[in-house]
RNA sequence: GGGCCCGUGGCUUAGCCAGGAUAAAGCACCGGCCUUCUAAGCCGGGGAUCGCGGGUUCGAAUCCCGUCGGGUCCGCCA
C-alpha cells in the first residue's frame, strides 16, 4: 500500500511544482522516508539555489500549491490525510482510508495483499548461480554465505514476479578435484562417514603427499589430461568422487533450506566441444597472444591479461566458465552469480569476454570474504569450520534454550523448534550484514544466538499464532469480512498497519537493489512493532468488536511475518 | 608496487551510490515491568568529535584529494 501512497504523493507534488512555476527535471523528488513523517520531500533543498530563495520560503510556497484530494472529491480515494512544511521539508501523512485499505489487501490474500504490485513480467527468467563449491570437501562457512546470499536472492527474485532457476556449477576439472580422485585411489575411503567428510579427509592427506613429494604432482597432472581426454577408466573414478561429495553437500544443503534445480557439471562444456569453440572464436575476434601452445587473450581496460589455454594444451576455468555462461545465456534473460571477493577480477574479465564473444553480460553479486580469528579459510590446509559442525551445534545450543522454558512439550517437538531457530539463526546472521562487510567468524558469538535476530522474529510469530489459536478455540470470528478494522487507532496498532503496508514496497526495493540485509531490517522492524502492540492491546480479552478487528490485524501480521520469513528462507514456528 | 572493498558508541552493524531535521539499531552494561493472549517480550538510562588531515558546499558520516590501519586480487589455481 505504501507504494500507491508514494505515487500519489509524487503525483500531486508534481501539480504542485507545475502550479507554482518550479522546474524540476528529476523524477525522484526527493521522496524519501523520515522519523518525520510517513514520506518526506527535500526538494526545496533543490530548488532553493536555483531560484536564489531560502528553502524555508520555497517549501511554503509549493505548500500553498499542495491540493490534498478530499474523499469527497476524490473519485478514486485519497491515502494522504495532509502534506505540512516543517522548515525546508514538504511532510506528508497517509490518512485513515490508507490504515483500512491495508489491512483489506491483505486479507484479499497473498503478496503483502497485492498481487497487482509485482509488476515484473512473469517471462523474465534469470539463472542465479550460487554456491558452486568444489567437489572435493564439505561446505565451510565460506560457502555458506554464498549459499544463503544466493538462496535468499532467488526467495526475492521468485516473490517479486520473475521466473528464477538456481544453478550449481560444480567444478569437476580443477586441480583440486584431481587431487581429491587421486586421494582416494591412493587412501582408503571411510566408507562410513558422510560423502563430502570423505573426501576431504583423502584430499587433505592428498595434498601433504604432495607437497612432501613433488613427483606425486605429474601423477596428478596424467589423471586430468587423461579426465579431460575422456578416458573411461578416469571418468568413472572421478565421478566416483564428486558423486559422493556432491551427495554430502548437498544433505548440508537441504539441512539449510537450501536448493538448487540444476547441477551443471564444467567437464560437459569441454566434452561437447563447446570450449574448442570458444576458443577458436576468441582466437578471431580477440586480442590473443600466444606463448608457447599457451593462449593469452588481452582485454580492454584490464592490465591484467587472461590465460584461456595451458601451454600443455589444456583447458582452464575461466574458458569452461565461458562456455559455461554462454549456455546459460541462451535460456535465460539474466544471469546473475553470486562470487566471493577473490573472483571479481576474473568476473571482470569474464565479462568483457563474454561481450567479446556478444553474449550478454551477467550480474554479479560479490561479497567480501569469511575468516576465522585464526586466519583465512583453507579446505586443502583442513583450516575451516564445517557447515555440518556449525548447524550441529547451533541446534544444540537452541535446544538448550528450548529446553529452558518449554518442559512440557514433548521431545520432538523440542527438536523440532530447535531445528528451526538454530538454522533461522545461522541464516539470518548471514543474510542481516550488507555482503562487502568481511566477517570474522566467531562460533562462540554465532551460537549465542541473537536477540534480535531470527529467534525475535519467529517469536513474534508464535506469539501471533498462539493468539489465533486460542481465539479459534474459543470460537471467535478471526477473519470475519465485516471486522470493523477502522477501530485499530491505537498508536501501536497505527504503527503495525504502517509497518505491513510497508511489505511490498521493500520486496520491491530489494528486487531491483539487490540488497538483501533490508529484508533482514524489515523483518525485525515488523516484529519489534508487533511485540509493542502486544504489550500495549489485548486481544482476546478486548469488547467484542474491538477483538475482531484486533484479530484481523494479527492475522495479517502472521501472514505478512510468515512470507517475509519466508523469503528469508527461516521457517515460522507456530509455536515456541 | 597497482586495482577493488572495509574502517561509525566497549563489541556487531544501518545510513554513504542520488549531501540536508537531535548520527539510527542490536549486543553488552544500569534501572523498572509477569493476578490479562508465551518475559526468546516491553519501558527507561548512560555511552560516538562517523580512522586521521585537507578540499568542495549555505550544509559532509555521505562527494573529491591525501594519509594510516585491515582484507582481497594481480597470465598458464579455481
Amino acid at each position: 500500500m505504501y507504494l500507491q501512497f508514494k505515487r500519489e504523493v509524487e503525483h500531486i507534488l508534481k501539480a504542485a511544482l507545475a502550479d507554482a512555476s518550479y522546474e524540476y527535471e528529476y523524477s525522484s523528488l526527493e521522496l524519501e522516508e523520515s522519523e518525520h513523517a510517513d514520506i518526506t520531500s527535500r526538494i526545496a533543498f533543490t530548488l532553493a539555489s536555483r531560484y536564489g530563495k531560502p528553502p524555508e520560503n520555497i517549501a511554503a510556497d509549493i505548500l500553498r500549491h499542495i491540493t490534498v484530494p478530499t474523499p469527497a472529491e476524490g473519485r478514486t480515494r485519497t491515502l494522504i490525510s495532509r502534506a505540512v512544511a516543517s522548515g525546508p521539508y514538504i511532510n506528508f501523512y497517509v490518512n485513515d482510508y490508507f490504515l483500512d485499505a491495508t489491512l483489506r489487501r491483505l486479507k484479499g490474500g497473498g503478496g503483502g495483499g497485492d498481487n497487482t504490485e509485482k509488476r515484473h513480467d512473469k517471462s523474465t527468467r534469470i539463472i542465479i548461480e550460487h554456491t558452486s563449491a568444489n567437489p572435493d570437501g564439505p561446505l565451510h562457512i565460506g560457502h555458506l554465505r554464498n549459499a544463503i546470499i544466493g538462496d535468499v536472492l532467488a526467495r526475492v527474485l521468485t516473490y517479486s514476479g520473475y521466473q528464477v532457476e538456481t544453478q550449481y556449477y560444480v567444478n569437476d576439472m580443477g586441480r583440486q578435484v584431481a587431487v581429491a580422485v587421486w586421494g582416494a585411489s591412493r587412501l582408503k575411503l571411510d566408507t562410513r562417514k558422510k560423502g563430502d567428510h570423505a573426501i576431504v579427509d583423502v584430499y587433505i592427506a592428498a595434498n601433504r603427499m604432495l607437497e612432501a613429494n613433488a613427483a606425486y604432482r605429474t601423477e596428478v597432472d596424467a589423471l586430468m589430461r587423461r579426465y579431460e581426454a575422456g578416458d573411461e577408466e578416469v571418468v568413472k573414478r572421478y565421478e566416483e568422487v564428486v558423486q559422493r561429495c556432491l551427495a554430502g553437500i548437498k544433505a548440508s544443503l537441504q539441512r539449510l533450506n537450501i536448493h538448487h534445480d540444476l547441477f551443471v557439471f564444467e567437464s560437459e562444456f569441454v566434452r561437447s566441444g563447446a570450449v574448442q569453440r570458444i576458443i577458436e572464436e576468441l582466437k578471431r575476434r580477440g586480442d590473443i597472444k600466444s606463448e608457447g601452445s599457451a593462449l593469452i587473450l588481452h582485454l580492454d581496460g584490464i592490465e591484467k591479461g587472461l590465460v584461456i589455454q595451458r601451454a600443455d594444451g589444456t583447458s582452464l576455468y575461466t574458458t569452461r566458465d565461458l562456455a559455461y555462461h554462454r549456455w546459460k545465456s541462451e535460456r535465460c534473460d539474466r544471469m546473475i552469480d553470486v562470487l566471493g571477493k577473490d573472483h571479481e577480477l576474473v568476473s571482470q574479465q569474464l565479462r568483457k569476454a563474454l561481450l567479446l564473444l556478444g553474449v550478454k553480460a551477467p550480474e554479479f553479486v560479490i561479497f567480501e570474504f569469511v575468516s576465522l580469528p585464526s586466519g583465512s579459510l583453507s579446505t586443502r590446509a583442513g583450516r575451516y569450520i564445517s557447515a555440518d559442525e556449525l548447524m550441529e551445534r547451533i541446534e544444540a545450543r537452541a535446544y538448550e534454550e528450548v529446553e529452558k522454558r518449554r518442559m512440557d512439550l514433548s521431545e520432538d517437538k523440542k527438536r523440532e523448534i530447535a531445528r528451526m531457530v538454530g538454522i533461522g539463526a545461522l541464516r539470518y546472521d548471514m543474510v542481516k550484514v550488507s555482503p562487502e562487510k568481511h566477517i570474522v567468524f566467531n562460533l562462540e558469538d554465532a551460537l549465542d544466538i541473537e536477540k534480535k535476530g531470527a529467534p525475535f522474529i519467529q517469536y513474534a510469530h508464535a506469539r501471533a499464532s498462539s493468539i489465533l489459536r486460542m481465539a479459534t478455540d474459543r470460537g471467535f470470528k478471526i477473519d470475519s469480512a465485516d471486522a470493523d478494522v477502522a477501530l485499530l487507532r491505537d498508536k501501536s496498532e497505527v504503527e503495525l498497519i504502517k509497518k505491513l503496508a510497508m511489505f511490498e514496497y521493500v520486496m520491491e526495493s530489494v528486487a531491483s537493489e539487490l540488497k538483501l540485509h533490508k529484508v533482514a531490517r524489515y523483518a525485525r522492524e515488523l516484529a519489534e512493532v508487533f511485540n509493542i502492540f502486544y504489550k500495549n492491546c489485548p486481544v482476546l480479552n478486548a469488547e467484542e468488536e474491538l477483538r475482531e478487528a484486533r484479530l484481523v490485524l494479527v492475522d495479517c501480521t502472521k501472514q505478512v511475518l510468515c512470507e517475509v520469513l519466508s523469503v528469508l528462507g527461516i521457517e515460522a514456528p507456530e509455536e515456541m
